[in-house]
RNA sequence: GCACCCAUAGUAAAAUGGAUAUUACGUCGGCCUCCGAAGCCGAAGGUCCAGGUUCAAUUCCUGGUGGGUGUACCA
């Protein structure tokens, strides 16, 4: 795999380092960074290297620079460097290197320059994990779609990924279901809408909960004889499990979002009591005013904060679950990593599971990928039981609509079943770039609008930059034939456009870094507005020769690197729109 | 009390410690006899406060202010 302009630029900028009079005074295992210009005046790529290094050689910056600059031999790469500001080196490539890598990524269309990891893991990715039961509200979508998102990208640089959906299949909710199950199920609902029915009867218990607390007890009786393998209660919940899965399975369909598992919190309900023995066993955890915990008391930040993994009535919590999710992941999946996509509250309980896991030799690499929360009108967060929750299905449904009304407006001749496809992929589309195209760390407040916008930095944006790169090639009536001339840059657009096509494979790989889907976002967003100028200033069909063949070329590129990178964000594309 | 997260233009959001803080919506003004105007070009408007580290701070540190979340027996 040839290597980026980044990574080429910096050898040759560590070779003129060398060659410099303070070579041996230079700081060991310095390695210049160099990075794609901020600002395109000051050329392709840039360094500052000679800032950094002008404080330990106690130089002047721009002298260092310019020591620097006049070893620097870029032959075959750049032209001579430039020194800006207070110490910058700017790099301005050939025309000639830009249209070799270029010509490289064209050949490489299966990876379009991507490399594949040096290290690759095992990497378990827990995401989604909607409770049983209840449909999914807007509140899942950022997990679900983050986390689709990231192992779409991890699988393609080369990790085994094994997404998990760990799913609250059991807990003290179905203790007012099977409740509300007995007492108020309508049959025939149940037949027609299964997740609606649900839903009306755990509200109208929870309610009623409210009210009486005979209810209440009732509720936890219920609970108490599932637990203790009472067959009726046991049946009710498979059922229960089964059509709530059914009725996921519809919206992860409609998302295109896949598990290789389902292995919910009642897979591990076996492993619970054995683990917490184990943990009192070693010594880990211990007995305290009837609990069983785990203290951390050499750790400043969680030593007033124990876990709890057995209460004293004897029941299990969420830590313990996860804890035995963590052995099952290890030892039977063979986790390296472990990714949670989970919520920026469980914060606490996260730090606790990994620090109890540390303990007990568990040295996997456990990542909390915390999300900010989505929040009501009135800045609170949208909360299950606040009663008006925004169902998932529903903002799912209402984009489609949006993205069809758009199609009619725009596109009335296309056959009825292409509209009805375009719409789904615009409309879903448009949800997961709202998503993936933000800060995950960002609170946002819910708004159809913002949400469902169709307009300005949108997925709509992106997957119309690849619909004209595909309108050239239907308009030309062939696809796009690498023997067709050579390569030959004639206007500044063109360069542009190829540097941004070029720096593709930088950036994939730095969104695992931080876990910023958002990087790549912007980073598309960056290539669409550049073929839109390139579109606006060079002319593809109107013009002959090699000048035609490089365009088509860099349409085509655009066209590849658009669909690529929109798919490692789970958003795909139409051929028309 | 303690811990964590957040604070950027009228609104919603970007920015591995880099140069003149970037986009979108909205507002104002241009561009379709020309490969798809869901587009392009231009204008106005902004980093919560006070210190500190640094050649360089929206970014890192300390202390405030404001908002959110979590914190022994829900998940």
């Amino acid at each position: 795999m040839p290597e980026t302009f980044a990574v080429l630029l910096a050898a040759r900028l560590r070779d003129a380092l060398s060659r410099c009079a303070f070579a041996n005074e230079l700081p060991v295992d310095f390695t210049p960074q160099v990075d794609p210009a901020q600002n395109r005046q000051f050329g392709d790529y840039q360094s500052n290297a000679a800032m950094i290094l002008a404080k330990e050689l106690r130089r002047n910056p721009r002298e260092v620079a310019t020591m620097v600059v006049e070893a620097f031999d870029g032959s075959g790469l750049c032209a001579a460097p430039e020194i800006a500001g207070p110490g910058f080196i700017n790099f301005r490539l050939t025309g000639e290197a830009l249209q070799a890598r270029f010509a490289e990524l064209l050949d490489d269309e299966e990876r379009l320059g991507v490399a594949r990891t040096d290290v690759p893991k095992t990497v378990v990715l827990d995401f989604s994990a909607p409770n049983v039961a209840k449909p999914m509200h807007v509140g899942h979508i950022r997990s679900t779609i983050i986390g689709d998102g990231l192992g779409r990208i991890a699988r393609f640089l080369g990790h085994r990924v094994i997404s998990d959906n760990h799913i609250g299949d059991w807990g003290t909710q179905f203790g007012m279901i099977l409740w509300g199950w007995k007492h108020l199920l309508d049959e025939s609902a149940l037949e027609t809408t299964p997740i609606a029915e649900l839903l009306r009867i755990y509200r109208e218990v929870n309610a009623l909960t409210k009210e009486d607390e005979t209810v209440l007890d009732s509720c936890k009786a219920e609970l108490v004889a599932l637990q203790g393998g009472d067959a009726e209660n046991l049946g009710i919940w498979e059922r229960c499990v089964d059509l709530s899965k059914k009725g996921l399975q519809q919206i992860y369909d409609l998302l295109d979002v896949r598990f290789d598992h389902w292995y919910g919190e009642s897979f591990y309900n076996e492993r619970l009591a054995p683990l917490v023995d184990d943990l009192l066993a070693s010594g880990i955890a211990e007995v305290s005013e009837g609990a069983v915990c785990v203290f951390f008391r050499e750790d400043e930040k969680l030593s007033d904060k124990p876990a709890i993994i057995r209460k004293s009535d004897g029941g299990f919590l969420y830590a313990t679950t996860d804890l035995a999710t963590i052995d099952f992941r290890i030892q039977e999946l063979g986790a390296d990593a472990i990714w949670y996509v989970v919520g920026a509250p469980q914060q606490l309980h996260f730090e606790q599971i990994f620090s109890v896991a540390r303990r007990r030799g568990q040295h996997a690499d456990f990542r909390h990928i915390a999300f900010g929360s989505i929040l009501g009108k009135d800045r609170k967060m949208l909360k299950t039981r606040s009663g008006d929750t925004v169902q998932l299905a529903d903002v799912l449904e209402e984009a489609v609509v949006r993205a069809r009304a758009i199609i009619e407006e725009k596109n009335p001749g296309l056959p009825e079943e292409e509209k009805a496809e375009i719409s789904r992929v615009i409309g879903i589309g448009s949800v997961k770039y709202a998503e993936l195209s933000q800060y995950r760390m960002t609170d946002y407040i819910f708004d159809w609008d913002n949400m469902l916008s169709l307009k300005g930095n949108t997925a709509p944006y992106l997957i119309n930059a690849y619909v004209r790169t595909r309108s050239i090639f239907r308009k030309l009536g062939s696809d796009f034939d690498s023997e067709g001339g050579s390569l030959v840059f004639t206007d500044e657009a063109e360069n542009a456009l190829a540097l941004k096509l070029s720096q593709y494979p930088e950036i994939v790989p730095t969104i695992l870094e931080d876990f910023r889907p958002n990087a790549l976002a912007a980073y598309l967003y960056e290539v669409a507005t550049t073929y839109h100028q390139f579109w606006e200033a060079c002319p593809v069909l109107k013009v002959e020769g090699d000048v035609r063949h490089t365009r088509l070329a860099l349409s085509e590129m655009t066209g590849r690197v658009l669909r690529h990178g929109l798919g490692l964000l789970g958003i795909r594309t139409t051929e028309r729109m």
